[in-house]
Parts: structure tokens; C-alpha cells; sequence
DNA sequence: AATATTTTTGCAAGTTTTTGCTGTTTTTGT
DNA sequence: ACAAAAACAGCAAAAACTTGCAAAAATATT
């Protein structure tokens, strides 16, 4: 078996496990223990997965889409947050999803600045009327318990009579090959309502979340058009995504 | 299993039930509490989690509550809540106005009360989603800085086909004579169309707010099938409102 | 084709990490 | 203040990791 077939075994076990065991990739690919910690190493070395004690992880694993008072993630969300911001003019009308990431834009959107935002989540709706000039408008539905955010029928019709400026999408799982993911069936398809409305898509991830796949497919990265993350636009762990006609934030 | 998972299952808990017991987790992961402990430790450490003698405790949990200051209303408005979710029953469906006293029954309902509810306040959705076998569907529109209340023509639309158990509308004024009053018109198009989607209102008011008129009308004292005050219902303060076929709770 | 060079793989010895257990100290509730 | 529960510290066994090395395989060179 070669070397490449090996990895790529590997690297699909991560994808649809989010976790693998270094003895059971040793089992089923017929090799010792320190050729599967090898290559594994090496996937770790190319960003390609998490080693951990034992075995190895998918990226964003451990990331959450609740707030964790983990201070290393929420600053590199005010980052991306910031960013995000100066990309906004006046008097757009624009769509936000929900997940801490937008709660930060939400929160950091100038006083002066004029908006229409809709929106399905709850927190982002709330923060966002803290802003006097800013126009809120909710796209109602039944809403999940963990994530307080409206899905269902009534929020993917609302979204269908509407042509907006852009679209922020907030937490979403990245990677070049797959695209954007999630793990809620009922919350893709308000994501894919959300990016057929608008006329642009940004898309803010923290880097943890890149190069990880989820359950569902939102979409194919071709149907976003920047990318916002705490890195240097010419940080090599973003030479996957360059392929795209995308804009590196 | 892996430490990774076993930490990242112990975050789900936290952030799902906001606290856990080390001997929980200790059990449901088949591992020592030595081990739990540790893992606990290290996501302290992270600021992941914040560990409390015996558990675990997740960093945002803290009941935002905008209390006016005044206590004495605030338990009126208490007492009018407890009666109101005593009135309710397992597997109705109801709607709720916004106002602080909702808020409070919204706090209030049972663990185990099975319900449906439709409402077009922010604080209300919120405060119910902590309820797991309450269902919320949010009525989706333009909301109103202040009273963070959906208005609109979208609103009044989706309730006119709805036809609802009861409606349970919060903060009003209450006059024999002129019915029920708002300061502002379009939440009154909002209330009147909650109304008709149900079969009963219930209608929620301090007494500070009997005998007390505004610009708006909502509706008359016909509407209206119940009054909860925190008033007994042989309150010589209430015989204005007797002649009405109104149950006074 | 034969040889040299590089890469890959498996193995073994030594080190580190993880984990459960012990007894002791601290905290909590009554 | 006292008993019970929880936290802590140290220890030992097991699992996992590292390093160095040599055989095997692949690749390059003559």
C-alpha cells in the first residue's frame, strides 16, 4: 500500500470520525504502530489534522458554538469581528447568521453606522438593537433550544423574497475541498436561503475551524465570495482556499 | 477513548445543563474521578469551564434579568405570574405579548408543563428557550428598539392563521370604561391580532395599571376573557370590571 | 544491469504521559 | 464542631511517544 492511499485513509476516517485511534488505523491498514504515528505526524505538520495523545482529531473538534470563556478564541473573534465591520457602508441591507463571531460584529458595528440587518438569531437580533441606527428585522420560526436561532419553513420562505446587499455568515465548518459545513440539518437549509438572498457572501471562521467538515453541506466554497479570519491573508494555512476567486480578510 | 473526547463531551455537558457533577461525568464516561477531575482541571485552566467544588460550571450562565429596581412591583408582577401558570395546562398552545410581567411567567412555567408558544418578544423567546419542552416560534418582523417587539405587517399575517388555546398579553392598561390601552400603535395592530388568533385572552395587570387610559386602543373589556391582577378577586378595586363576563384571578 | 543513494518501514530501548489507587488534607453542610 | 464529601499529592502500572538504528523498498546514477 502506498504511502499517499494510506494518508488519504486517514484523513477520510478523520473527516467522517472526527477522531481516529492510532491502533485501529494500525489495524486496518495492516501496518505498524510507527508508520500510522508517522503519517499522522506528517498530517499534523501539513495542518491537515490534530494529533493528540493516542490518536487524532479533526480541526474545530473542540470548538463550540456556544461561548466558552476561552479568551484565546474570543480574541481572535473581536479580530475577525473588527475586520468584518470596516467592511460594511452605509445603508446597506444585510442578512446575519448567528454564532459568537457575529455576536461580536453585532456588537462592534458603529454607532453612526445606518443599517437594515435581518436576521434569524435571537442573541445577534438583541445585540444589534443596542444600535439606534441600526433597523432589525427577524426572520421568525421555531426556534432551537441550544442555538436560539429560527429555522423551519417560515424563515427559508421570508429569506426567498428577499434581495440583499450581503450576507454574513457567522460559525460554519470550512474546508477548500468540502465547503462550508454544519451538524444541524434544519440549520443549513436557513443557510443556503440566507446565501440565495443575498447578492455577496462573507464568511467568518477562526482558523481552528478550517480544513474541518461536518455532517451537512451548506455549500461549495464558489458560493462565497470573502473570507474573514484572525490570520495574515498570506499565512500559508490559507494556500488551500486561494484556488477560489475569493477575498482574503 | 480518547482525552480529547472525553473533555469535549464533558464542555457539551456543561454548556447544555450549565453545571455537572464530577461523579456524573465520572460515571458516564466509565473512568475514574481522578480522571474527570484532572480533565475539569485543564479546561479551567483553558478557561473553558469554570470548576466549582463537586463540578463544573459554564462561564456565560448568568440570568440577565433588566429589573426595575422597584421590589415591590416586581413581586406583584411574581405573584400575578404564579397565578398565570397555574391557569395553564400540558400540551396547549399559547401566545405571549412581551412586558415584564410575561417575562416572569415566562421564568416561571414548569420543568415539565409541555407547551407551544408563539411570541413576538425578544426577552420572551429568550427567557423560555431555557424550558426544554417548551417549543417557541418566534413571530418574525420589524423590532422595536425599546420594547425589543416584533411589529409589522409580517407579524400581524402570520398570526391571522393562527388560531391559538389562549393569549396571554402582558403589560396594558385597563380601563372599565375604555377597554385596553397602548402608547403605541404598532404594537396595539399586534395585540389586536393576537387576539383573534386565540380562543381566550388572558390578560396580565398590575393594579397600578387598573383605571388607567393611554392613546391606543387595543380592545374592549369584552375581549377579554380572564383579568390577573395581584389583587384578591373580591378587591373592592376590581367591581368596576364585574359587569364584564370576566374571570378575575 | 548493477550500484549507489534516498526513502520508508519495523523494531527495540528509554522516556514521557496518562490513569487509577492510596492516604492525607481541605471544604461543605448540619 | 463534626461527619461526609471532595480535593490534593504522591506513587506505580500501563499505554503512548521518542529516538536511533538497520533492513527493505523505491529511486537515482553510472
Amino acid at each position: 500500500m502506498l504511502k499517499e492511499e494510506r494518508q488519504k485513509y486517514i484523513l477520510d476516517q478523520v473527516h467522517l470520525h472526527h477522531r481516529v485511534l492510532l491502533n485501529d488505523l494500525s489495524d486496518s491498514l495492516n501496518v505498524s504502530i510507527d508508520t500510522v504515528r508517522r503519517d499522522v505526524k506528517e498530517l499534523d505538520k501539513e495542518k491537515k489534522l490534530k494529533k493528540v495523545h493516542g490518536g487524532a482529531t479533526s480541526f474545530g473538534f473542540m470548538t463550540f458554538t456556544k461561548d466558552d470563556g476561552n479568551i484565546y478564541l474570543k480574541s481572535k473573534k473581536i479580530s475577525i469581528a473588527e475586520k468584518t465591520v470596516s467592511l460594511l457602508t452605509d445603508g446597506q441591507v444585510i442578512l446575519m447568521s448567528g454564532g459568537t463571531t457575529n455576536m461580536e460584529v453585532a456588537k462592534l458595528i458603529p454607532e453612526k453606522l445606518v443599517l437594515t440587518v435581518f436576521t434569524p438569531s435571537l442573541h445577534v437580533a438583541m445585540a444589534l438593537l443596542d444600535h439606534e441606527n441600526v433597523e432589525v428585522i427577524f426572520l421568525g420560526g421555531k426556534l432551537l433550544h441550544d442555538a436560539k436561532f429560527a429555522v423551519g419553513g417560515t424563515v427559508v420562505n421570508a429569506l426567498s423574497q428577499l434581495r440583499v446587499d450581503l450576507c454574513i455568515l457567522g460559525t460554519g465548518y470550512l474546508d477548500a475541498e468540502f465547503g462550508l459545513t454544519e451538524f444541524d440539518w434544519e440549520v443549513i437549509q436557513v443557510k443556503q436561503a440566507m446565501i440565495r438572498a443575498a447578492k455577496k457572501t462573507i464568511i467568518l471562521t477562526v482558523s481552528d475551524k478550517l480544513h474541518s467538515v461536518q455532517k451537512y453541506k451548506t455549500c461549495d466554497m464558489t458560493a462565497v465570495h470573502t473570507l474573514v479570519t484572525e490570520l495574515d491573508p498570506a499565512d500559508p494555512m490559507l494556500d488551500a482556499f486561494r484556488s477560489f476567486e475569493l477575498v482574503l480578510v
